[in-house]
DNA sequence: TCCATTACTCAACATTGTGTTGCTTTTTTA
DNA sequence: TAAAAAAGCAACACAATGTTGAGTAATGGA
C-alpha cells in the first residue's frame, strides 16, 4: 500500500529482519531469538534493529498485523460471492495467501510464540461472521453465537495449524474442502436447532 | 500423589511460588514476569526459586503437566461412564476440575504464553479419543480422523477460553452441555456422512 | 548530476535480570 | 535432640538489552 512512502533502504532492512526472524522460528523458539541472532543471519547492524522495533515482539507483532490486513482486504473483496450456504469463495483465496507466504503464515499459525495471532484472527472472523448470519437469524441468542464463533474459529486455527505440524501434506484444495465442511456442518447442527433459544 | 515424599517446607514453597505466578498472570504478560517479581510477591529469596525451578518457562510447564495428569486421571476414571453418544461423563467432572482450581487453569487455558499447554491437552484428548472412535468406526481414514480432532480439540478449547475471557458468566452447567452439543454435531455430522472415505 | 536528507555502521556504555556460589540460619523428621 | 536438608543472604560473572554520538553511505528530489 504505502510502497512508495518507505525509503527504498527501510524496506530492504525491514524485509531482511522479518524474513531472518522467520527463518530462525525454524530452528529455535521464540524466546530463544535474540536481537542479535536476526540481525547477524541478515547482515545487519544489532542498532538498524532498534531504528525499526522495539524488541522481538513488536517485530513479531508488525508481522502479524500486516498478514490480518491482508485477510481483511481479501474478505472484503471476496465475501459478496458467499452464497449463503458455504464459505468456499472466502477461504479459497485465504488458504491461497496462506501458501503464498508459506514461511510467515507457518510462524503465526503454528503459533509457538504468543497467541495474540490467533486472537486477532478469530476476532476478525467473528467480526465479519456475525453481521452475516445476523442477516439469517437476527434474534439468535448472542452469548450462544460468541460461543460458536469461538468454537468455530479456533477449530479451523487448529486444523490449518494441524496442515502445518504435519508438513503440508494434505492438497491445498483438500484442506479448502474439510475446511468449509466443518464450518457449515457445525453452523447447520446449530443454527438449525436453536433457532430460538 | 507423592504427597508424603516431599518434605513439608518444598510443598510449601512450590505451593507459594506457583500461587505467586498464576496471581502474577492476571496483572501482567507471562514476558514481563521475572523471578524476582514471584518471590517478592510470596515473601521468598529468590536463591529458592532456582532450588525448583530453572526459570518461568520451567515452573510454567511444572503447572501444565501437574494439571495434565490430573485430567488423565479423570479420563480413565470416567471413561467408563461413556455410552458413545454423549462425551457428558467426562465433560462434566473436567469442567468441575477447572472450576475447582480456577487461578491456575485460567492461566493455562487463556493461554497468554506459549500454546505448550493447548498443544499438550490436545494430544492428551486425541489419544484417549481416537481410541474411543475406532471401536465403532475401525476403517476411518486416519488423516481425516487426525484433522477432526485438531478441529473439534482446538474448538472446545476455544470455547472454554471464551468462557474465561467472558468472566465465567455463563453458568458451568451451560458450558459443559454446550461443549458436549458442539462435539456431538460436530462428530456425527463428519463420521456419519464420510464413514468409508 | 549534485546535494541535502536520512538510513545504516560502529563502538561504547549503563542497566537489568540471570543463574550460581559459599556460607549461615532455620526447619524438619526420625 | 541431633543429623539432614531447605531457605536465607550477599556477592559474583555473564548475557542481552536499549541507547548514545559520531562517522559513512545510499537515496531521491531539484
Amino acid at each position: 500500500m504505502d510502497n512508495k512512502q518507505e525509503d527504498r533502504r527501510i524496506r530492504r532492512t525491514k524485509k531482511l529482519l522479518k524474513s531472518g526472524f522467520a527463518s530462525l522460528m525454524k530452528e529455535k523458539e521464540f524466546k530463544d531469538i535474540r536481537v542479535k541472532d536476526i540481525t547477524d543471519l541478515v547482515d545487519l547492524n544489532r542498532g538498524t534493529f532498534y531504528l525499526h522495533y522495539n524488541d522481538t515482539y513488536d517485530l513479531l507483532e508488525k508481522i502479524e498485523n500486516e498478514v490480518l490486513d491482508d485477510f481483511q482486504t481479501m474478505i472484503d473483496t471476496y465475501r459478496p460471492q458467499v452464497d449463503g450456504h458455504s464459505m468456499l469463495p472466502v477461504i479459497a483465496p485465504i488458504v491461497d495467501y496462506i501458501v503464498d507466504n508459506l514461511e510467515v503464515c507457518r510462524v503465526l499459525f503454528q503459533n509457538k510464540t504468543s497467541n495474540d495471532f490467533w486472537e486477532k484472527f478469530q476476532k476478525l472472523i467473528r467480526k465479519n461472521g456475525v453481521s452475516m448470519i445476523r442477516m439469517t437469524y437476527p434474534n439468535y441468542n448472542q452469548e450462544y453465537l460468541d460461543y460458536f464463533f469461538s468454537f468455530v474459529t479456533t477449530g479451523i486455527l487448529g486444523l490449518i495449524k494441524e496442515w502445518f505440524d504435519t508438513e503440508m501434506r494434505l492438497p491445498k484444495n483438500e484442506l479448502v474442502l474439510v475446511s468449509d465442511k466443518l464450518i457449515s456442518a457445525t453452523a447447520t447442527s446449530i443454527l438449525n436447532k436453536n433457532s430460538t433459544c
